[in-house]
DNA sequence: TATTGTTATACTCTATAACTATA
DNA sequence: TATAGTTATAGAGTATAACAATA
């Protein structure tokens, strides 16, 4: 049609297949990852929970059925088993009283960051079979991609 | 405790943040191409269960259970479920009258193909907001990744 | 006797609808 | 009257146990 110099678009074009590769591997490492959990008896949306009440600090549970995509009814249970676990603490809204307000414990923060070293540990495992060339690219990928996942 | 010089495992150390940062990237990405789906009424399993039989031409109900680490009883379901909406084909086994073949229909295909273009898109479109030098840095780590997602 | 796949049944997670308490 | 949360109930998905057919 015309040629690259008249058209920068086509650096899109270039980019489609790094999208596809991109798209592809971190499906697949994404699920791996998912599979090496530190607690089997707690359930996806339960460690979901979990983290995004270690990010925002607090939050009460409707709050909490809108980030996780869940229905009213079904946070009630998971903040219900959650407090039985002594992961979360329940108080009072200050100012009203139809709401509470669900934190995480120390033993959930704890859980937390075991749950990470793990993932970590497993990811740091399977890149070993990486040479320092794969490294430096790597590395260099890394805080773009972690842009990306909060853009 | 000692020098950079005499410890080469340092580098592992400087490699830890960009595990840590690579996992985080990578389970929230992953969870967010997750939800751009193309056929709502596939559940998740039954579409890892077409991306299997993608990649793998064709498989017994026994391998696909080991593959998605899912019990015997529920692949018999999903594989009937897929059946019953066109989307695998079962054969009888050649050599083994009690095991069945199981393969994807040209339906599968299609839409697989379709749900690649899709998550490729909504990538594609929030990595919109990269600068060229962020871009070059994805295209770079693209194998690596997608190399790691394989090991 | 071991293995492949199926049937019968129960459990977990989530949803919708109806209800209570507070704003 | 509207909103936050709960209770009651149903549906989807998966598991375990018991069974049939074949190796």
């Amino acid at each position: 049609m015309s040629y690259a110099k008249y058209m920068p678009d086509l650096s899109h074009a270039g980019n489609a297949a790094a999208v596809n590769s991109l798209r592809s591997a971190v499906m697949r490492l994404g699920r791996r990852l998912k599979h090496q959990r530190v607690d089997e008896s707690l359930s996806p949306t339960e460690m979901s929970v979990l983290g995004t009440l270690a990010r925002c600090g607090s939050a009460t549970p409707g709050e909490l059925a809108r980030k996780e995509h869940v229905q009213p009814p079904s946070m009630t249970r998971i903040v219900a088993l959650l407090e039985a676990k002594g992961l979360v603490r329940l108080e009072p809204h200050p100012g009203d009283r139809r709401q509470k307000v669900v934190s995480q414990t120390e033993t959930a923060e704890a859980m937390l960051e075991e749950s990470r070293r793990k993932r970590n540990a497993w990811l740091a495992g399977l890149a070993e079979g990486l040479d320092e060339d794969e490294w430096a690219k790597l590395r260099a990928a890394a805080p773009v991609l972690e842009k990306l996942a909060h853009l």
